[in-house]
DNA sequence: ATTAATGATGTTATAGTATAACGCATTGAA
DNA sequence: TTCAATGCGTTATACTATAACATCATTAAT
């Protein structure tokens, strides 16, 4: 675990609280392998790598595919539980997954953390995109890489 | 081709000349193969798959394997000639390549074309966002998928 | 001109990411 | 209880990208 938060199983569990809510607000399945891949994926504040949860996952259960874990993976995306890094193909939990909002997320190219960014402007530059080019626009992400507060070069 | 513009090789001439003066300048070689990926590239205003340019490639070159294109790719990249498009595993020919800018592009789900946008706002969100994060910032590149003009149901 | 350093390419192999396809199991509604 | 829909098990394979090492080409210094 590598974070700034002090206490990680609460955000964990604050994590799985939050979508059983939201499964079962919305009559979705939040089924065992659905729960432990979320919690996986919510073991660090990193980035997570699909393989690398299977592997996790085939400690439970040996027979665990790539399958398993993407079907969880998609599931838990299709639900705004978690969000995929493209430019990393990993995958971090969401920080707010009961409000709808655009991806938006700073990548330390040293330590490799991510952080959630968010801000007004945001909302307001996919608006202006989107009537500047009479574009229907749909899960934008935002991705910038760089480096943290805690790895720049002073 | 499939683009908005009426003659295409025109497009692609501009996008050589340029990269032959950047190179140029730079002191950088640009040598027949990745003048030839890049023109591959440009052979479309939509995004470009490695493999598919290899298959192209391949059709001149019977050597060139995997290697020879992302070499090729990631030397034009580096130089700010081409675009990669994470979620798609593309590459698209950057149309200002003599001007430091954030990427910015919009992806249209239904026709699969891109375009690549500008606005002053995305500098300046870029700019709020490395400072309320304390975050040296490099390579943003924001991707909204969405529906293009032609391709939205009315 | 020769040579050493660097950068570009050739070549083989393999690592890493993701999905197709098919059949069975479970669930929940009719 | 039966049926339709959804989820899961399983095998195979497709797709994306890089490692590692040999060879060749270019450049600039001697």
């Amino acid at each position: 675990m590598s974070s700034t938060c002090q206490q990680h199983y609460k955000c964990i569990n604050a994590a799985i609280a939050q979508a059983e809510t939201i499964c079962h607000e919305n009559g979705l399945r939040f089924t065992p392998t659905r729960k432990r891949v979320l919690e996986l994926v919510w073991a660090d504040h990193e980035p997570m790598k699909a393989y690398d949860l299977l592997t996790q996952l085939q400690k439970e259960d040996p027979a665990a595919k790539p399958p398993t874990i993407y079907r969880a993976l998609d599931f838990l995306l299709e639900h705004g539980l978690i969000h995929k890094i493209h430019r990393l193909n990993a995958y971090v939990g969401c920080g707010e997954p009961d409000r709808e909002h655009p991806c938006l997320f700073l990548i330390c190219k040293e330590c490799h953390r991510v952080v959630e960014g968010h801000t007004e402007s945001y909302g307001n530059l996919i608006a202006e995109l989107s009537s500047q080019h009479r574009f229907q626009s749909d899960e934008p992400t935002l991705e910038i890489e760089g480096y943290c507060g805690q790895c720049q070069k002073h």
